[in-house]
DNA sequence: ACGGATGTTCGCGC
DNA sequence: CGCGCGAACATCCG
């Protein structure tokens, strides 16, 4: 499930495949869904480029190959993922882009349900960077900002979290489990959100990435594998809360799944102090 | 067998 | 501009 955490991984993974190698040559049968870079144009680009560096913006990879070379942005989409073949190694299904390294390696783009992209950097890219919002994992996630870009959405908070625009890396699991962590219903409208809640979900986003990061550190098979890390709602109607036992809910949000604890995440929460 | 659900983003309407 | 919905795609599950 490529959110921010997963996408992090897969960076960090392709850094230490890619940076300081050739890439020899390029094959891109079949890398676009929907537009982008023609088979041609990212062949033509990538043969003989040498990867600098590798870098996560939200759920996005950028592949630099220095200052002469345009980049690659590639988006994970549902079903992506990365891996590296072997001498000799046959291709796996649904290999879109494979990019050949010296001693037989390659490294290749996997994506059943093309969802995903690879496509060289262009105008159009860097406007679609530009415009995503900040890092939850950085500085620029404070409760205060939080709390007045919240203030200003009447979106189910859910939602909210799930906009690119505002916080970029966070999708349907994580905004659960940051959910549940700061024990803020999911239907909650955005606006209605009191400072101190605000506090406690920029906390809890940052808890909940961390813990899926580390998660998927200490068990990577779980990205070859396409294997959930166990969550703490997502996934688990019926079951019991790790906090207090009741029954997990599910409901439909937006046409997508949302798991929450009926009894942690009260819509209308007794303990405001206000009244 | 078939309908419905599955982590994503984009573009189209209001 | 904000927001909601359906599309893009392929697979899996009951």
């Amino acid at each position: 499930m490529p959110e921010l955490p997963e996408v992090e991984v897969t960076r960090e993974l392709l850094e230490r495949w890619l940076v300081g190698r050739r890439i020899l040559s390029a094959l891109a049968p079949d890398a676009r869904a929907r537009g982008g870079t023609s088979r041609r144009e990212l062949e033509a680009a990538l043969a003989g480029a040498m990867t600098r560096g590798v870098e996560r913006r939200g759920k996005f990879l950028l592949l630099d190959f220095g200052p002469k070379r345009r980049g690659v942005v590639a988006h994970l989409g549902m079903t992506g993922k990365f891996v590296r073949l072997g001498r000799g190694e046959p291709e796996p299904r649904f290999l879109r882009v494979s990019l050949a390294l010296s001693r037989g390696e390659r490294v290749g783009f996997v994506d059943a349900r093309r969802l995903g992209q690879f496509r060289l950097r262009d105008a159009r890219e860097e406007r679609r960077l530009a415009a995503l919002g900040l890092e939850p994992l950085s500085r620029e996630l404070t409760a205060g900002r939080l709390h007045q870009m919240a203030s200003r959405s009447r979106r189910p908070i859910k939602i909210f979290l799930m906009d690119q625009k505002r916080l970029a890396g966070i999708g349907n699991i994580q905004a659960a489990e940051a959910l549940f962590l700061a024990r803020i219903h999911p239907a909650r409208e955005a606006s209605s959100l009191r400072r101190e809640e605000a506090a406690a979900l920029a906390r809890a986003i940052r808890s909940a990435l961390r813990r899926e990061l580390r998660s998927y550190r200490e068990r990577p098979v779980l990205l070859s594998e396409g294997g959930d890390a166990d969550f703490l709602v997502y996934g688990r109607a019926g079951e019991p809360c790790r906090r207090c036992g009741s029954p997990l809910s599910r409901f439909l949000q937006g046409g997508r799944s949302s798991y929450y604890c009926p009894r942690c995440q009260r819509k209308c929460p007794t303990w405001t102090g206000r009244s």
